[in-house]
DNA sequence: TGCATAATAGGACGGTCGTTCTATTGTGCT
DNA sequence: AGCACAATAGAACGACCGTCCTATTATGCA
């Protein structure tokens, strides 16, 4: 028996990632749908058909960038709560990573907003990918929220799909008046927002 | 004196119009980037340069077609609830009419909030009418916030801005799980998000 | 040092885009 | 009815798109 499949070289798996990172910077900006492979190609100073052998289609391309942008979000906002003590602090602490993750994002764009205004009426993979992965992250902010419920940080009645909604609206709203009005001042708007939620919903 | 300049005749600017009906409908569901001047024509049953000639470029018609809805959004939203008593009457009206309008548009998108997203960072003189428009309907908010305030509906020590920024928030989350998300009975969650808003700002 | 093969380049394909030019059809007024 | 001109059609343009095919170059292992 012959040995015929050959571990992919380094090189090859190398390049591929540095790709994906400027894949990502570019689809940060421009959008998942600006993501195009001449205008990559370029970036990476190679033949549009060496940066497309990478990948079996633009398609497969925008879903790696969407899971490698996934995992990074994961990386910095998500797990880092988790050492935080169940209940409001960790909900908390999810939340101002999510504000400071945008802030930084203000001059390139969070890929899961501007991705849900691109693929919000457009079928296919990449908006099921898109949808579960803020599905997921939305469920995660829940679950926080009923565990300040359960530690009886938050009132008891309260209701945490709504109180989702109401953040993510903060943090749309954040990304909306930093990235296109581009008014000073509203990092602190999401975080009084917040306050001022979570004082609401508090146990007197 | 010869009378040299003819007024346009009737037909041209009947077509005009519902090219840009058409237009209209079809920005609101692929976006303003989206609009193509070949499939405006197949819609149109027209050609493609027949439909061209109406407008001097691509991006006049975008602005025309901005120029259209931000007229319809004002008809719709802006002037009915100035019928209602200044104060917090008004400011009620204007947000559950926008919501109501919002609510319309789940099948199609509001160009506004798809508007913001494509042109946060992509300069030019759509971009300016967009964020004109935007802010003058963000301005008339604050406007109505802070008469609500004069007529001591609100409490005196109310922060307008973050009022409005709240209130976009809500209508931002609701076109986002609305629209992207698909999940269901976000309209009323808008709608207790701003009863709460309201509730905590309101003078006791 | 070769040899197998992975990695990349180059070119060509059909498609769509906005735009322009020219020709044709239609309209409205005298 | 006829004339001036508005309204539309049709074809062509250069540019960019994703993708495929075929060469060429680079890599890592024997």
């Amino acid at each position: 028996m012959i040995e015929v499949l050959h571990k992919p070289l380094r090189k090859g798996e190398q390049t591929r990632a540095s790709i994906l990172d400027v894949a990502l910077d570019l689809a940060s900006r421009e959008g998942l749908e600006g993501l195009t492979i001449g205008v990559l190609a370029e970036r990476m100073s190679m033949s549009k058909s060496g940066v497309f052998a990478h990948f079996g289609s633009r398609e497969d391309l925008q879903i790696d960038v969407l899971k490698l942008y996934h995992q990074q979000f994961e990386q910095e906002v998500f797990y880092p709560s988790l050492r935080e003590p169940r209940g409001l602090p960790r909900l908390q602490s999810l939340f101002s990573r999510w504000i400071a993750r945008v802030s930084l994002e203000i001059a390139s764009g969070c890929i899961y907003i501007s991705g849900a205004v691109e693929y919000d009426d457009r079928p296919g993979p990449i908006r099921e990918h898109l949808v579960t992965m803020v599905r997921t992250w939305q469920l995660a902010l829940q679950r926080a929220a009923q565990q300040a419920v359960d530690e009886h940080h938050l009132a008891p009645d309260t209701d945490t799909q709504q109180l989702v909604f109401e953040m993510y609206g903060l943090v749309l709203a954040l990304h909306h008046d930093a990235r296109f009005i581009r008014s000073p001042g509203c990092v602190d708007r999401a975080h009084v927002g917040f306050a001022r939620l979570i004082a609401s919903t508090r146990v007197s």
